[in-house]
DNA sequence: TTGTAAGCGTTATCAC
DNA sequence: GTGATAACGCTTACAA
């Protein structure tokens, strides 16, 4: 059916060595053969067949991706440029969503050792998974904590959360609210938490951390940040720990007959594009999305050629000034 | 270094072909033997070697899927859900980010000729690639003309260009506008175009379809609504071919002073999950999304399986009904 | 119930 | 310059 090598070969009357030396530009070769070559190729619409080449080379040219789900903007902006970045450098990409699915993070851990990519990067939320111990494997994680042997590239989380707490104490506030992921999860994430709790108590203010999961649907979320106006009716401002959640706060804000920024100020988190041109309003702390898919690829390609690298990797905020935090 | 099949057989004590028949399943085994091969593998963390199991079944269990960028909500959710079927029924997925780059797309199908994936999921605007004559490989399009062999699956643009345009009409303007990609893209969605020039002449209004690219940069989309809003200084709404243009016209027509319904009406398109619920007052076309990727994963199946399928699904969409259109 | 051997399509080594 | 041949790791007739 699919031609191959060895029928170009035969229908340009040479070796199937010959077909494969002018496959790879390999040796030296007369303007004839290589002509006769060309056009057998040409003729068969030949393809060199790639699970054949890989069996060889011993590497497959693919890295799997995992990630919660490329349906939020900041994980489909990161896997954009993800992707980009890898097929600069001649990599395809295989993704996997794992949201709400251990096992399919195990699954995909089982194929980069079954040889089916040759490296993996990581932000999915599922910790502790045993498989984590290979660490010497190829894997590289953004935004997430792994084991410690894995490198991970993170945005200044921290400063993060000081500039967003910041800016709503500057703007006049003190009943400020801040939300979430559970705890329990260790991730960077969570330093947002640890700056923001700093600063109120800095400013002698209570913080109030309300926590909400990542994982919820959009129903069970809005049901949640209703719970959170009905707990705090009084708050002036929430620092909400992303950009789409800062969007469902504010809708559901509108619902409840508040305006804002007049009757509460949001700041969000993230800063995507999409936020960026669609809710200008919304003031966000902007992770450099780019450059953090620029270093991850760049770790782990050194990874894989087994180069040295850090363990972690720390790249700067911004602060998009938006009118959802001016009083 | 990486374990095979060999390694498990000599620490079992069995031959090759055992240990494949245990890995697989197949025939009768002992118990003992069973247990044996088993308890090699678990101590030597043996996993098949995906490319040589490839090699032999001449299969790979990939799908390539091509769309313009998964930083956009509407191809991002679409990718989700298509990863979510396809996984379901043991295929992972490879994606490629066609936007602004012909050749990417040109490669991914060399990649299907070459064998690296079983069979193409395209959302692509790039028309009449040489490569789409090879009409008798397994792909599928979503929402996009392509050869006349390859099945669409697509939602009902006219139905969704009727339902925006009269929603509008019935809520009393006249002067209403529709933004919608370069015509000479044949993409479905122009027939959202018919669909509002029909009702518009229907009703004796005269239509204004302004055209702008999909493929254009944020900060270019921005100063192309700009000079819409220049050119048609007294529109009293918009149709606007997706909601990512939609929120980027509402943050404009704010920034020029104008309130929303309230001197500009606007419907948008797609109907995210996204967007009905971080931005729930923009009224919208609703595309059955799920349902898409659903139909596309089946048909694409059939395909691979040789079965024949029909070449075009239309699917229901539906209104919904947000504040942004009423006056 | 288990083992031998051939083959999937490519590449590289080493003679010619 | 070109051509056999073995190897990559796995699967499966076919034998034993």
């Amino acid at each position: 059916m699919k031609p191959k090598l060895e029928d170009v070969a035969k229908l340009a009357g040479v070796s199937k060595t010959t077909a494969s030396h002018v496959l790879n530009n390999r040796g030296y070769l007369s303007e004839k053969t290589l002509e006769k070559v060309h056009d057998a190729m040409e003729t068969l619409n030949y393809q060199p067949n790639a699970a054949a080449r890989q069996l060889f080379k011993q590497k497959t040219g693919l890295i799997g991706l995992i990630f919660p789900t490329v349906s939020n903007p900041f994980f489909g902006e990161l896997v954009n440029y993800l992707e980009y970045e890898l097929y600069q450098r001649d990599f395809k990409v295989i993704i996997g969503n794992s949201l709400q699915d251990t096992h399919k993070e195990t699954d995909y851990l089982n194929q980069l050792l079954a040889g089916q990519v040759d490296g993996l990067i990581l932000g999915t939320h599922n910790q502790g998974i045993a498989e984590y111990k290979y660490s010497h494997l190829p894997v590289v994680a953004i935004d997430r904590v792994m084991n410690s042997d894995i490198p991970i590239v993170e945005s200044d989380n921290y400063k993060g959360g000081i500039l967003a707490t910041q800016r709503l104490i500057n703007a006049g506030v003190t009943r400020i609210i801040h939300t979430n992921g559970p705890s329990s999860l260790e991730t960077p994430a969570q330093r947002r938490r640890t700056a923001y709790e700093k600063v109120m108590t800095d400013y002698g203010l209570e913080p109030h951390t309300f926590t909400i999961d990542f994982r919820l649907s959009f129903a069970e979320k809005k049901q949640r940040y209703n719970e959170l106006f009905e707990i705090y009716p009084d708050m002036e401002a929430i620092f909400v720990s992303n950009d789409v959640d800062a969007g469902i706060v504010m809708s559901i804000a509108k619902e409840r007959g508040q305006n804002i920024p007049a009757d509460l100020l949001v700041v969000g988190y993230d800063g995507t594009e999409l936020m960026r041109n669609m809710v200008p309003e919304l003031t966000t702390i902007v992770q450099p999305i780019e450059e953090m898919a620029k270093v991850a690829v760049d770790v782990l390609l050194k990874r894989i050629s087994g180069t040295k690298t850090e363990l972690e990797y720390i790249l700067p905020v911004d602060l998009w000034e938006g009118e959802t935090s001016n009083r």
